[in-house]
DNA sequence: ATGTAATGAGTGAGCGCTCACTCATTACAG
DNA sequence: CTGTAATGAGTGAGCGCTCACTCATTACAT
């Protein structure tokens, strides 16, 4: 019935997302997430072709869910520093509610990003258009887009590195305020041309 | 002859690493390796007791000497602006000359930093002191220095993430100023506190 | 009764690693 | 200088094992 395997089909993503993020995806066997899961491993072979397509599964769906809700925030809001306030608190309370989730993104993104096609959501195009835009709009100098999008990324996601690691030990949502602060210092200078 | 055995190790070094970068630790197996550098299987357990160790080996060393070579360049320069500028540009250089050692670095990290002792010289903890130090001498305001490392290394490291994907393709050295400009604006503001 | 879902023992490819062996090089006794 | 013993890096077939994947069978809902 499709109730019955829609409840096994949650509980094998929610079991493997875990047990990636934890072991790491080559470590985590298609046994331990049948375990984890109460199931039997064949189970696993009626809602996934294979291991690749589950991780896949599970990455594509969740990245594209971060960048659909990165999008609505920043819609949201006028200004590229309300936007990036938005879109950063979001990210640092996102990591408190599914820290499994984040580290299977950081993870596996190494893997996954190649299969990202041009024509789907990401997190980083969305950053790169409302930066262009704060370019039209005259908020900062206009320039190369691709380095300052890594730069905000860059700001917001080593934290949370090293937040997995526990180098930092506060919750990340009390650092928002400044990390989204450093984003806008970072972009703010003119002085330096794009070469 | 010792002199034939440590040309067989560099070539077992060399070709390691570049298929860990290339195709990914777990991807790339010994038989890959070994046929890469012309030797016979056998002979890489005559260099390394096994496969973690090679990793590990690679990835210690390389870590390290990063590490020391930053811890240079920054004692040589006087002000957290100029140290900024030497680590960062050492950074981008360091990706142009040996673009697989970046990838693998950044590739395995995850895997190898928990085997990181506190007593090993690590980039992270270099670029702690030298903000830890600029606070002490007034030149930033004095904070958490773990979050405000974690930023510099987001704004130096990301960039090299996006380059290594395609996304960035300029010459990271070429980048270096405008991410150096970047960290020093990102370290400047006082108003936002630590919480 | 019929189709769908779940099971789990079975399979085999592929992996890291071993070890008995080779052989060029070196050390040394006469 | 020469014959001989010792050395140890290099070899590669093969072993043990893991693990993704299969499929005949069973359970269950309608």
């Amino acid at each position: 019935m499709a109730r019955r395997a829609e409840e096994t089909r949650e509980r094998i993503d929610r079991t493997a997302l875990r047990l990636f993020a934890e072991k790491g995806v080559d470590q985590a066997t298609i046994n331990d997430i049948a375990t984890g899961a109460g199931i039997a491993e064949g189970t696993i072979y009626r809602h996934y072709k294979n291991k690749e397509e589950l991780i896949w599964g599970l990455f594509s769906s969740n990245y594209v869910a971060l960048a659909d809700r990165l999008d609505r925030l920043q819609e949201a809001e006028t200004g590229l520093r309300a936007k990036l306030e938005a879109m950063v608190s979001m990210f640092c309370s996102l990591y408190e509610c599914d820290p499994a989730m984040f580290s299977f993104l950081l993870l596996v993104q190494h893997r996954q990003l190649p299969r990202v096609t041009p024509a789907m959501p990401s997190p980083v195009k969305v950053v790169r258009e409302v930066l262009s835009q704060a370019m039209e709009r005259g908020e900062i100098a206009p320039r190369d887009p691709e380095p300052l999008t890594a730069i905000v990324f860059g700001i917001v996601l080593q934290p949370a590195v090293f937040k997995v690691y526990g180098r930092i030990e506060r919750p990340l949502t009390e650092l928002s305020s400044q990390l989204a602060e450093a984003c806008w210092m970072a972009l703010k200078p003119t002085s330096i041309g794009t070469g």
